[in-house]
DNA sequence: TTGAAAGCGCTAACAA
DNA sequence: TTGTTAGCGCTTTCAA
């Protein structure tokens, strides 16, 4: 089955290739009953465009690059989500690539997606992103997104994580705890480094430190989560309270803490951050920080657009803020006053 | 910044861009100096290749085309992680497309894929697939993923879902529950259809109808969950089992149970379909049929590359198989014996 | 081993 | 309103 091309539909019509493709595009200077015709001819030839030929003739193609570092997390998938519908909805592609935290994949995503000359790029960075990475971002649209490096420009969509992660911290100081533990993502990613900060600093300031022997960080994974509460709540320091920065860690937290027979809340207090859907129906329930991610992929689509409808030479000069977001506490069964 | 070019590769080192583009390409009959000194220049212009142009040369791109009705769920999302890195490690790029079950949507994104002249698709149906959808489907390279349609073509990579689903129909009559009620995934979707039928047929054969009032079909929400819940479980005659053919639905399904002030198991016993990493951490925890998603995606990108090493011209003569996969039951504290 | 020429499908000037 | 010509960047003949 060969591609038809406005060629072959000229031939069929008699007519030249170029009216064909005015008649496509709905150009203005052309008779309408000849767009008629090529439509129908189109039609029932079965024409499809040839994107790569626009592309190449236009110079940027009609594809949005996203890269997340994981699309299991519901928070990226979320935005992933609400992201295809959007592009679809204005006749772009999305090109996914997951990064797994690798600057090695994030780079070689950048360079598909230059290759492709995509018309712009979300990315949530992976934290050690290579001046390669940089240069090649530089040369397209960029929407930072869930994490920031001021590397790669200046704009961004984010949460104040420090902020919404002090949270936590006054809800704990309130209940009267002192001796708190965290287990977090690792301190290369920006959202890791500030939760940590955000709950030492407030912490600190209610009398209740928060030293390095109390503190697990490291992969997003459930694995990871078990294998930190473990040690954490093996020593004979146990804290009274255990914060933990990755709803994707907790799982693995939850594990380990029915595992070694710990009473929730009794004996230990959990604070989640983020408000996945299960926090409600675990045994106990979790307190979590819950993300306005609704608003955030929001204001992403809006971005994007923005970036759209702007000169293709003209990168990253849409949208040259940084747009901070605020989580809210939820306070449900895993959380007591400290007796 | 303007895009580098071969031909300014060319005219920089004094040479035709033919040759440039043959040392580019490690073309056999090229002297080895010739490719070091192209190289290096490429390198230090900040050459990156237009693989549009590459694509209209070729009649192929190396894009490939995931089209998922959804990217929340947890077993879609694992799936198109699992091939973003397949697909990268092999130089092509991931195109996702959510068609939300929406016929209209799915053909929307198969006919951008086609326009992107996409090697090859993987498409999950949205269960009402249009005639447009199967005439573009077969021109190119298709596997069907977790749903399957047979009017899009006889090769697929399934679960056996009415096999599956009868493992809960056998738990439940092995406890004594003898009325059992059903939420699911409307019939239009393969899935939704097989899962009921399992149930159905094997609860029938063990003396327990499952009457269409029992039944409630619908969306893969949490929402429907919900609300079908809170009918079937408001009706005075309350089965003693409820089977859930979703993973989203069950959320909701947890919620109105919760809700109701319905005892687990005493009062009711559940099944869920799938078996998320939250099941375990519910209260009670939920007694579910877990599938064989890793090994699915395994042979997925298996039947994908062996595809993709096929020539362009011949679409889907690759794998004319239906892989059937099935699940186990993985009992918890949601289901109990009638008392 | 390299160069010259042609053409993939499309659109934008310009001319008729 | 339509046709002619040219060129986007690349690879593949074919010739040198």
């Amino acid at each position: 089955m060969p591609m038809i091309t406005i060629k072959n539909i000229a031939d069929a019509l008699g007519m030249a290739h170029t009216t064909v493709s005015r008649a496509l595009n709905d150009h203005p200077h052309t008779s309408a009953e000849t767009k008629q015709r090529v439509r129908s001819m189109a039609e029932s030839l079965g024409y499809v465009p040839n994107l790569g030929a626009r592309t190449m003739r236009n110079g940027a193609s009609r594809i949005i690059g996203l890269i997340l570092p994981d699309i299991q997390n519901e928070f990226f998938s979320a935005v992933a989500m609400a992201l295809a519908d959007r592009c679809a909805e204005v006749g772009y592609q999305l090109v996914l690539g997951t990064s797994q935290d690798s600057p090695e994949r994030e780079v070689h995503h950048l360079r598909m997606l230059r290759e492709a000359r995509a018309r712009a790029v979300l990315i949530a960075p992976c934290g050690r992103s290579s001046e390669q990475a940089r240069q090649l971002l530089a040369g397209m649209s960029t929407i930072q997104l869930l994490r920031h490096d001021p590397k790669l420009g200046a704009s961004g969509i984010v949460i104040d994580d420090a902020v919404t992660m002090s949270l936590a911290a006054e809800h704990l100081l309130q209940l009267g705890h002192r001796t708190v533990a965290y287990i977090g993502s690792a301190a290369t990613l920006s959202t890791g480094l500030a939760r940590r900060q955000g709950l030492h600093d407030v912490l600190l300031k209610g009398g209740a430190a928060l030293p390095e022997r109390r503190v697990r960080l490291g992969q997003t994974l459930p694995e990871f989560g078990y294998q930190a509460a473990k040690e954490l709540l093996a020593t004979k320091s146990c804290p009274t309270a255990l914060v933990v920065g990755s709803s994707r860690q907790l799982l693995g937290v939850m594990r380990a803490v029915r595992d070694l027979g710990l009473k929730i809340p009794s004996q230990l207090s959990i604070v989640g951050y983020g408000d996945t859907e299960w926090f409600a129906l675990a045994a106990p329930s979790v307190t979590g920080i819950a993300l306005p991610i609704q608003e955030m992929v929001e204001l992403t689509a809006q971005d994007l657009f923005t970036a759209l409808s702007e000169e293709p030479g003209t990168a990253d000069s849409f949208s040259p803020l940084l747009h901070q977001f605020y989580g809210h506490l939820v306070v449900r069964e895993s959380t007591a006053a400290l007796s």
